[in-house]
DNA sequence: CTGAAAGCGCTTACAG
DNA sequence: CTGAAAGCGCTTACAG
């Protein structure tokens, strides 16, 4: 059966395919049993617009789209079914996308008619995106990164601060000599929660001691052999703490440490960034901080929508996460 | 800055835009000066082609949609991963979309001019919903039920073989009263996998024994509630083992055991279905049956793009999973 | 209240 | 090799 048109829908009701379109969409112009005749037949059709036909005309999609590099692990689960409800309850459809190829990017943005754009993208979105979308004034927010114009925001996590607070709940333990897994540099999350790290060593007058910073790269295994390479290296000097990047890499750590003879937290604390399902299962429970996923999908969503209806302008929405004290961080127990 | 359209790089080209189109989509159509010419106007001015003008011509999207009710558990992200990657290497774009709401599905299916779709909607498609793709030809594939015709398939799990293996192994282990935990009776795998239990316990000649069918929901809590008001109710007659509609149920029964002073697997052993991330990590660890999520995911794929190409055409594909045996089930032990 | 007409941005025969 | 024209399915002034 081929495919059912305003036309078919007309004919079969002996109107003009205006009427239809003004009786499906436009309440009162269309005499009511008109209007009723009509609706019979559609339903009788399965008649549905055809969006392309509409949106050549209307300009106006009420979709979004979700352009993402990936969907691994449980933070866009979470993220995906709050922005998803979210939108929802505004009156739009989301439609999630995941590529890094750039001319699938660049269709979205362009040439889908997409009302707006969510990007998390991270490396596969770079300077040359943002001027696309600024030249063609296209409604966007960023996730991954901060970032605000007129059309374009963003909604990230205060990861700045969040590191400084990690560093801190350590250094009040008594803690001093305190390592750092550091993430990937190109993310802003793993930038950020290093520099939150430094700047509470430097409020504290501590210095940052090159060698305790390692290279994790969010990454368990990466960090595991990191951290065991590092305490190969120099059995004399230990760090008393060590912040990891993200909580796969902590577990990394917690690892290495534990196989090379190290207790935690008696001899060495950790903590992560995510609060990941298993981190509760782990012994010890991993202590972490917890970022308010499905809020930022919220945030998100309104900040897009907002931005669309010109109801609201651009701008870095920053949220705060969580400290969460369990098992793998502890006072400071050893003697110098 | 107003969207570029064909025209916009017609007129600055200085050609006729049926040119244009010619020089982007028809290679050798077009003399390669008039193109390069062409190509670099279109470039310099950001031009990409308005997918629905264009699909209002073509009916082709090079598009699919993946209809799902929700994204939420281990399983989607490893699923859409496969997936999304499949339908890249395929030539095509995937767009996911999560709802519930039946116009939504309507207008994915119907007017939004997808080449194919996916159907993860659970109790959320029903008969009604067959009959619009039947009668409209539209190419789909269940991931979540087994139904075929000429422009439809289904990829699943072959859930009542390995409910019928997860059985037949404990019952080599000597177990006789195996209890089952059935999950919900509204979703394929609940029903089949129980099936499978069934299957086995006929197949030996064990009577299935209606008090140790217990109501799971597939869900942690409520199975440890159902499981701790069972032990209160009898505490003569125990089951040796239990199987469980999912992993999360047998978590809930683990706990619900040991809470009422029994021991896993040497009182009574458990086995799961899923193989979720944290069964590994669980103390006893979960004896489970792992589903080749990937291989779902690329199976689907092709199978759809075929039928789409008219290469292939529906049939129900069933794909075996694996018994894992880790430490929450072993020999039989108690006394009868 | 209803319908004829224009036009959204494209592609595709077809004529030249 | 290039362009004028028709038409895909809709919506939206506008005339009646």
């Amino acid at each position: 059966m081929a495919k059912v048109t305003i036309k078919d829908v007309a004919r079969e009701a002996g109107v003009a395919i205006s009427t239809v379109s003004n009786a499906m969409n436009n309440s009162n112009l269309v005499n009511e049993e008109t209007r009723a005749k009509i609706l019979e037949v559609a339903e009788r059709l399965d008649y549905v617009p055809n969006m392309n036909g509409r949106m050549l005309k209307t300009k106006r999609s009420n979709e979004l789209a979700f352009l993402t590099s990936s969907i691994q692990g449980d933070y866009f689960t979470t993220f995906l079914g709050s922005m998803n409800q979210q939108c929802n309850d505004m009156g739009y459809t989301l439609n999630i996308v995941i590529t890094r190829d750039d001319d699938v990017i660049r269709n979205h943005i362009l040439g889908k008619g997409f009302d707006g754009i969510f990007i998390f993208l991270g490396e596969w979105f770079r300077e040359a995106g943002i001027q696309l979308l600024e030249k063609h004034r296209i409604p966007a927010v960023f996730l991954d990164r901060a970032y605000s114009s007129s059309r374009i925001g963003s909604v990230v996590f205060d990861s700045r601060r969040m590191g400084y607070q990690a560093a801190k709940y350590l250094i009040n333990l008594g803690h001093r000599g305190i390592g750092f897994l550091e993430g990937s540099m190109d993310v802003f999350d793993g930038v950020q929660r290093k520099q939150g790290y430094l700047d509470a060593m430097e409020e504290y007058g501590l210095p940052v001691r090159q060698e305790f910073v390692l290279d994790g790269r969010f990454d368990e295994l990466y960090t595991y052999n990191a951290v065991t390479s590092f305490l190969r290296r120099r059995e004399v000097e230990m760090p008393d703490a060590f912040i990891a990047g993200n909580d796969l890499s902590a577990v990394g750590c917690i690892n290495a440490l534990k196989d090379a003879g190290y207790q935690v937290p008696q001899d060495v604390s950790v903590v992560g960034f995510d609060d990941i399902p298993v981190a509760k299962y782990l012994s010890p429970k991993l202590t972490t901080v917890k970022n308010p996923i499905s809020l930022q999908g919220i945030a998100a969503v309104k900040m897009l929508v907002g931005i669309i209806q010109e109801r609201g302008c651009g701008r870095v929405e920053s949220l705060a996460g969580e400290l969460l004290v369990r098992e793998s961080s502890g006072v400071m127990l050893r003697d110098k």
